[in-house]
This record gives structure tokens, C-alpha cells and sequence, in this order.
DNA sequence: TATTTTTGGGACAGCAATGTCCCGAAGAGA
DNA sequence: TCTCTTCGGGACATTGCTGTCCCAAAAATA
């Protein structure tokens, strides 16, 4: 080990991944889901997630910044920077419904990306009068729709981050559904991307 | 009501209602919140919040019952059954924007309808094979949907249950922004209508 | 004013979840 | 095989929420 992380080290890597994978898929349909259910899981005992995580706060913050960088690297092999808006926005859903467990577990629970957020990496005293917003000043995802605004493709009327959001609440919504059956999982991206491009308004009326 | 359950009673009433209020509005934005919390949103002893509902599930039960009647008062003097169904969606989005509180309570957490639903009402011995859905068939705003798509105005590939839950996500999803001072309280309607019913597509475009 | 209802708060026991510690067993690596 | 690491499970004290009971004060009602 180098210093104070334990990188990827075989064992504990495994292990580690396991609790983090269990603790995300669990708490996004159960929140508040027990330490013990948790571990139950992810086939681990109850001792061991404590030597991993040692309270629950540790857990939480492990599980948000671990489903970020899932969903960041999912993101990122859509290459939303590239190609015209509509399709890269298009690749981004489908990027996003494959990490529905992530998706669930940040967008299930809006306190929990408050409580636990980025923030935390900058840590915690800073308290400073940022309104919560320039922290994704340079998120590749606003950037993908501001620029389909300056292209004419996405409506200009619409605040990008409000865009945002139905785009994940969209996605929240199509996974759950997927989820609990009333959606073939199959269908979900085209589902989700017809309905955020379009509305429910009949495409021939 | 003349038997088993207290009508309107002045007092018990007003004390009730003032319960049933702060319930919601307090567990729409954290669920989990304590007994003692609620009671003191509601401005009452937790003796009397115990006095009034027993204990935490027949408190979540009437908090459930009443914002599902709240919600349906509110939309059903939305008329939604007269007139052309896009006009019918926009006052029924309206409706729906002004129970703010109550839909956030309900939709924010999947599992409060799972558990203390309407099926409660019918008895919760009823493990039937209900698929969950029947109990729905005759749901107005199902109607509306089904309606609006005989007539060609709704997007008729899209299932009317997935219709449906793109709007209650969507309403959610702008009272939310509202809540949070992202989204300008009276604009929020409005927006949701535009993104419901046109997706984010410039319509310039 | 007198009576009944309703209320708030304190005291208390029960309970489930949490966090800590320890030890023998299983597993990985040399 | 030997050694070191990791693991699972039990035992334990602690904590915070819950639900119950009681009583005096406040409010409503007659």
C-alpha cells in the first residue's frame, strides 16, 4: 500500500466492491435499509463492513462517491462532447439506464447527494456561501445542453438545469419502472428517450 | 362517520388536520422524521400526536389517505373528464402543482404507496394476485391519458401507465425545483406543461 | 362560574440499530 | 507447510426512537 488508501489491493478490492455494489443496489430500494441487511447482501459479516466502513456516515459517503465515478465513467464512454446533440444525447441516456442501480440509489433520495455529495471531497468546513449550483459550472452534461440550445435542437426556454433534471428524473423513473416490472427492461432507453425528446404529445397530431 | 369515526368535530378536527399537515409537508422533504419532529411541526405535544394516531404506520396510513383525498379533490375540480384533452392535462397539471406538498409526500418515497396505499383500505388480508393495477382501472387520470390518445393528441406507442408516471415524476420533479428555490414558484406549471407535453425539444426545430 | 374535554410535558420501559471488541477459523501468499 | 491476513460471529454497552401512563394546566362548553 502507498500511503493511506489502499488502492486495489486483490482481496480488499473485491470486498470493497462488493459492499459498495450491494450497499448501492439495496439503499436505492430500501433507504434506511439496516447495516446487518447490508452486509447480509453483499455476503459479508456484519464485522467486516464495519472494518471496511466504520459508521454509517463513512458508508454513505463511500457508496455516493463510488455510484459518481460509476455513472461519471459510464458517461464518459458516451462521448457527449462529440457529434450532434440529439444523438450524444441520446448515448448519454442509454449510458445512464445501464447504471440504474447508481441512478436509483443518488436520485432516489435527494438528501442524499445534499448530505453526502462532492462537497465532502472539498471537505467538509467549507461553508461557503456557494449557492450549489457552480460546482457543476462545468459539468459535461449542462454543457451538452446548453450547447443543444445554441444549436436550435433543445428548447432555449427551458433553464439547462431544469432540462437536467427531467432528464434524470426521466431516467429515475423509467429505471423503477424497469424495475418493478411494469417496463420491459429492453425498453427502457427508448422509452425514456422518446418521451424526453418528444412529450407525450402524438408525433402525428 | 357517525359511529367509529370522528366527523369534524371543531376541536379534534382542527387539531387533526393541523397533525395531518405538518406530516406530510415534514416527511415529503425527510422521510424518517421523528414522531417528536412531527409533533412539533404540527405545533402539538407528542402526547397529543400519540393521542390522535397510536403509533408511526396508523400515522403514515392517514397521512396517505388524506393527501390521496387531498390530491383528489384537487383534480376533480379540475374537470378532467370535459373538454379537449390537452386542455383537460394542463388544468389536471395545475391541480396537481398545488398539492405540492401532498405529491411530494406520496411520490417521493415509492414504497409509502406500496405500504400504506389504498389497498389498505380493502383490508390488508387481500393477497390476491392483484397485479397492482386493476385497483386503477378506473382511474380518471388514466381516462384522461387513454382519451387523449384515442383522439390522436397523446403519443399512442407510449403505455398510458408510463404516461402517467412521467407526469406524476414530472410535477415532482418541478415542485421539488420549486421547494428548493431553483425554479421560480409561479413558473412551475407552466414549465412542467411545456416539458410534458413537448419533451425538450426546440419547437423551432 | 362549574364541568368536561383537550392538551403538554415528564417519567418510564422496551426495542432495534449501532459501534466496539475479541477470538477461532478460513483463506491467501511465501 | 508456515505465516500473515482477512473473515464471521458472538457478546456487549450505548444510543435514539417508540409507545404508554399519569397529572396538572389550559381551553372549550354548558
Amino acid at each position: 500500500m502507498s500511503t493511506t488508501e489502499s488502492p486495489e489491493s486483490g482481496v480488499r478490492g473485491r470486498t470493497r466492491r462488493a459492499i459498495l455494489g450491494a450497499a448501492a443496489s439495496l439503499l436505492a430500494r430500501r433507504r434506511g435499509a439496516t447495516l446487518a441487511e447490508i452486509a447480509e447482501a453483499a455476503d459479508v459479516g456484519r464485522s467486516t463492513l464495519h472494518r471496511y466502513f466504520p459508521d454509517r456516515d463513512e458508508l454513505m459517503r463511500a457508496v455516493v462517491d463510488d455510484s459518481v465515478e460509476a455513472i461519471g465513467r459510464s458517461v464518459e464512454g458516451a462521448a457527449i462532447g462529440d457529434g450532434p446533440p440529439l444523438e450524444a444525447m441520446r448515448r448519454l441516456v442509454a449510458a445512464m439506464v445501464e447504471s440504474g442501480d447508481r441512478i436509483m440509489f443518488l436520485w432516489g433520495d435527494p438528501r442524499v447527494l445534499e448530505e453526502y455529495g462532492p462537497r465532502a471531497r472539498w471537505g467538509d468546513a467549507a461553508e461557503e456561501d456557494c449557492e450549489g449550483d457552480e460546482r457543476f459550472a462545468d459539468d459535461p452534461v449542462l454543457d451538452l445542453i446548453r450547447r443543444g440550445q445554441a444549436e436550435g435542437v433543445f428548447d432555449a426556454e427551458l433553464s439547462p438545469e431544469w432540462i437536467q433534471h427531467t432528464l434524470w428524473s426521466l431516467v429515475f423513473t423509467g429505471v423503477e419502472d424497469a424495475d418493478k416490472g411494469l417496463l420491459p427492461r429492453h425498453g427502457v432507453t427508448a422509452t425514456v428517450i422518446r418521451t424526453f425528446e418528444n412529450g407525450i404529445r402524438s408525433p402525428a397530431g
